[in-house]
RNA sequence: GGAGAGAUGGCUGAGCGGUCAAAAGCAGCAGACUGUAAAUCUGCCGGGCAUUGCCCUACGGAGGUUCGAACCCUCCUCUCUCCA
């Protein structure tokens, strides 16, 4: 186990199992479990996969065909949210975010260094931290490194990343290479903020690299933020409004300078081509909301590519969404009863669609690991890739 | 039987002399969504051409006033409310 030389957080361990080319196969072990990569995690924001309760997400497939490598090991949620709504004390007494919502996997949370990025409008950024007005009742609060950490560790969650600052598409380099600067600070005060007692309830913590679509940034990023005594790295500030060819220069240039001992996790990333291209650049881990509002939105991933639930097309149609999906959704109905669930706007709609999309995922990830262990990911993907891409003709 | 109100594009419903092919919402048809302020947002939505633009058919029906009418007048048809 790599992680016991180099010294960290003493319940997290990450093992490189297996390389087939770049793309690494792994696993990592949490206070919550055993977690494989590479991974996809659903986005539960507020403590909640949006649309779903937390027993669906346990139950994605029916009866005995329900696999641990198809149902969710661990799942994102969201200091800045959280914070805010129900509150860090409240959350800490009920037994922190894994017994709040009845969740017994593992628990990633998000710094918050997003919402300082998305909610730009209502904050001020400092050396000390950020100034934001909260979007829900105006209230002025304060985060930093060592504030977002505690309340990460309070929270109780499995892995915490370190508060950082998400530059926009279009800054200059040298905006950037200054934002850059401040999350290397701000990532040495995250390290520095970990509780220290043996014994408590301590998060893994992951650093974030930055860098906007500056190479030379980039890879001062990468090697700032790998040399530091981090349990895993991530690369965020990616799908910000830039260019897939720029999202996947970086992806492409910062992977094979991660540190190879410990996970590579790609922040907000993204369609199921994205993962597929970013597992064959070396990437581990994997966050996005897009199969969860996606499936709000009607737009549901198959095996063929992209179905928008809604369009006409589909009224009459008896097959189920995906013929080789073994999700409870694909399994019970058809897709007609899809459309009319969605276009009538019936909430039972929303959760089919979400339980899918997530499905799918996780069953593309399960698949992608398989590929990997049998060496045979690049043909995988390819196949993958031709299918997902093509002109749907049914 | 009497008194009043009203009929507008698939529906609801604004407009009450020109800037009206006619607000808005709904329905319909598409599209977007990448560390979630999103069960959201955007576009199209009488017909036919077309580069701005043009032509046709349209505001219950038939006439009329006017340079010009969904809007004013007359009659007709139908609907609703109230009083007998």
């Amino acid at each position: 186990m790599l992680s016991a030389e180099s010294g960290v957080a003493e319940h997290f361990t990450f093992e490189l199992l297996k390389v087939d080319g770049p793309a690494r196969l792994g696993r990592f072990h949490t206070f919550h479990g055993v977690v494989n990569t590479p991974v996809f995690m659903p986005v539960g924001t507020l403590a909640s996969v949006k649309a779903m309760t937390t027993d669906q997400l346990r139950h994605l497939t029916l009866g005995t065909h329900n696999s641990g490598l198809r149902t969710p090991e661990i799942l994102l949620c969201n200091t800045y949210h959280l914070m805010l709504r129900p509150g860090i004390d409240l959350l800490e007494r009920l037994g922190g975010v894994q017994r709040f919502m009845g969740w017994d996997g593992a628990v990633l949370s998000d710094s918050g260094g997003f919402q300082v990025f998305s909610l730009a409008s209502i904050r001020n950024v400092k050396e000390e931290g950020v100034e934001f007005r909260s979007h829900l009742d105006g209230s002025l609060h304060f985060l930093s490194p060592e504030k977002s950490v505690e309340i990460q560790t309070r929270m109780g969650v499995d892995i915490a990343m370190a508060f950082d600052e998400c530059p926009s598409y279009g800054l200059s380099h040298a905006d950037v290479e200054r934002s850059m600067e401040l999350t290397h600070r701000w990532a040495r005060r995250s390290l520095a903020a970990r509780p220290a007692e043996a014994g408590r309830h301590t998060p893994a913590l992951f650093g974030i690299v930055q860098g906007g679509v500056y190479p030379d940034l980039r890879k001062r990023s990468v090697e700032e933020i790998g040399s530091m005594d981090f349990d895993g790295v991530a690369i965020g500030g990616v799908s910000v409004g830039e260019p897939k060819e720029e999202m996947f220069e970086v992806i492409c240039s910062t992977a094979p300078l991660m540190p190879g001992d410990k996970p590579r996790y790609l922040m907000g990333v993204g369609t199921p081509e994205d993962l597929l291209d970013s597992v064959a650049a070396g990437i581990d881990m994997f966050d996005c909301v897009m199969p969860t509002r996606n499936a709000r939105n009607g737009s549901l991933f198959t095996s063929g590519g992209k179905i928008a639930i809604k369009n006409a097309q589909y009224a009459d149609d008896p097959r189920p969404l995906d013929g080789e999906c073994g999700c409870v959704t694909c399994r019970t109905v058809s897709r007609a009863y899809l459309r009319h669930l969605f276009v009538g706007g019936e909430i039972a709609g929303l959760v089919y669609n979400t339980i899918h999309n997530v499905f799918f995922y996780l069953d593309l990830m399960a698949k992608v690991r398989q590929a990997i262990a049998s060496n045979s990911f690049a043909t995988f993907r390819e196949a993958c890739l031709a299918r997902l891409t093509r002109e749907r003709e049914s």
